[in-house]
DNA sequence: CGTACGGTTGAATTGGTTCAATCGGGGTGG
DNA sequence: CCACCCCGATTGAACCAATTCAACCGTACG
């Protein structure tokens, strides 16, 4: 049932098929989480490292002035926390925003694999490397775009991973936020983003029915936005060059 | 003269002097670069790793209607694009602030390297990943945070990032950058950056004599920005999972 | 059938922007 | 040695995007 998310992920990652099925086979253990439940926490120096299979999840911080900002929303086929082969504490949150499914993987059998599979390497890299990506435009767009713009952005952004993973059919793709947790990675407050959200609506770029994300116009949209696909490196891997995971 | 930074970064990746070695002899090559000269720059396929010595540089995007947003500070010890071993292309560009130097570093020479020297391998996957926390703290600053706290926050980080590679002195450290840059950072105009600045000095939590920055009241300045250092890492990493690395 | 939660609306307020002018110091050419 | 110039820092005042607070709507759910 999970054989088509591992295909789009080994497609996505560029792996061999013996590369991906070897991912594959790291992900014994499988993990059901509630909706609005810690996958992990800030503070926490988890065993696993988790990969999402289903469902939404999110990281965020919280201020000391009880402040949240999500930092990242996590989709079928993202990594959760591959860092803390490094670094052992999480110096974040990550939250189930729908009941989901993570894939517990255990960081030595990762750096055996390693050895045997060097590509796969290069897979991990190019994960953690495009979320750093990910990671750079967002900060462009909480700092120089406005509501408008930065909402458009986002909703770009996720439309095309969703696609890429292949969870979006033509301009259509499940977006189960609530305003309120897209304000938190807006910088926006929920009242606001509201408001956004019709502006996108009345200018008919695209429309919400539910939880369905429907883009009305992709290529306007993108205008407002002034989204740029490159940062998402979708384009073939160079071989990798930094040799195996460490242990 | 360059031997006293090797061996900082060498304490701060916490690598064994055999490893610093050779991290140290991969950096053949120095580029000086100028003032506010591009190291790299959006769209182009490096051939090389850049490893920041001496000055300032920056890591920036520029939106489509023409705003800059800096992603990163980058100072002696940080790796400019260590990413180009696996993403061909930039998504984004580094510019020198100051006059700098720069190491380049050839890929496949870092990949030999790291079959011989493994736990160098884990020091370049703590500097991506603490790159990454960085770039988090950053959107929690930009999202959720007033222009005071902002600033404060940036000022906490970049005080103890130079400390931590030798560059501060009692709370004083050298901050060669315009307010014009600071707001590129801060995502505000140059002008509330520089009323922003003024508060902190009216508070008496810092002094800015040219290019030095004097940090007034630690304990005060980081209760406003309410910055905790958890995400730069600097606590030991997993030893226990770097044992022997298999051949 | 009530209640709780997410979405929506309105009106007042504010943090930060914008535009435009002025200040000040370090470097340069006469 | 001085006058000029340029760039970055600074100030003021008007303006605006986003926030805040508060009320209200709709619907899914026990």
């Amino acid at each position: 049932m999970l054989e088509p998310l591992f295909a789009k992920l080994g497609t996505v990652m560029k792996l061999s098929d013996a590369d991906r099925k070897a991912l594959e086979g790291l992900s014994t253990h499988v993990r059901r989480v509630e909706a609005l439940r810690d996958i992990t926490a800030e503070g926490d120096r988890p065993e696993h490292v988790h990969l999402v299979l289903e469902g939404w999840a999110a990281r965020y911080k919280v201020t000391p002035t009880g402040a949240r900002q999500i930092t990242a929303f996590l989709i079928p086929g993202d990594f959760c926390d591959l860092h803390i082969t490094v670094l052992a504490e999480m110096d974040h949150s990550i939250a189930a925003l729908t009941s989901a499914t993570v894939a517990q993987l255990v960081p030595d059998r990762i750096a055996e694999l390693s050895h045997t599979h060097p590509h796969l390497v290069t897979g991990l890299w190019w994960a953690t490397l495009v979320d750093e990506a990910v990671l750079r435009s967002w900060i462009v767009n909480l700092g120089r775009r406005s509501a408008l713009q930065r909402l458009a952005h986002l909703i770009c952004e996720l439309h095309l991973r969703m696609a890429h993973v292949g969870l979006a059919e033509h301009d259509v793709f499940r977006l189960p936020l609530t305003q309120e947790q897209l304000a938190d990675a807006l910088g926006l407050t929920p009242v606001h983003t509201n408001r956004t959200l019709q502006a996108l609506r009345a200018r008919e770029l695209l429309a919400w029915h539910g939880r369905d994300m429907e883009i009305l116009d992709i290529a306007r949209l993108r205008q407002v936005a002034g989204f740029d696909a490159n940062y998402l490196h979708t384009a073939p891997l160079r071989e990798a060059r930094l040799g195996p995971v460490p242990r």
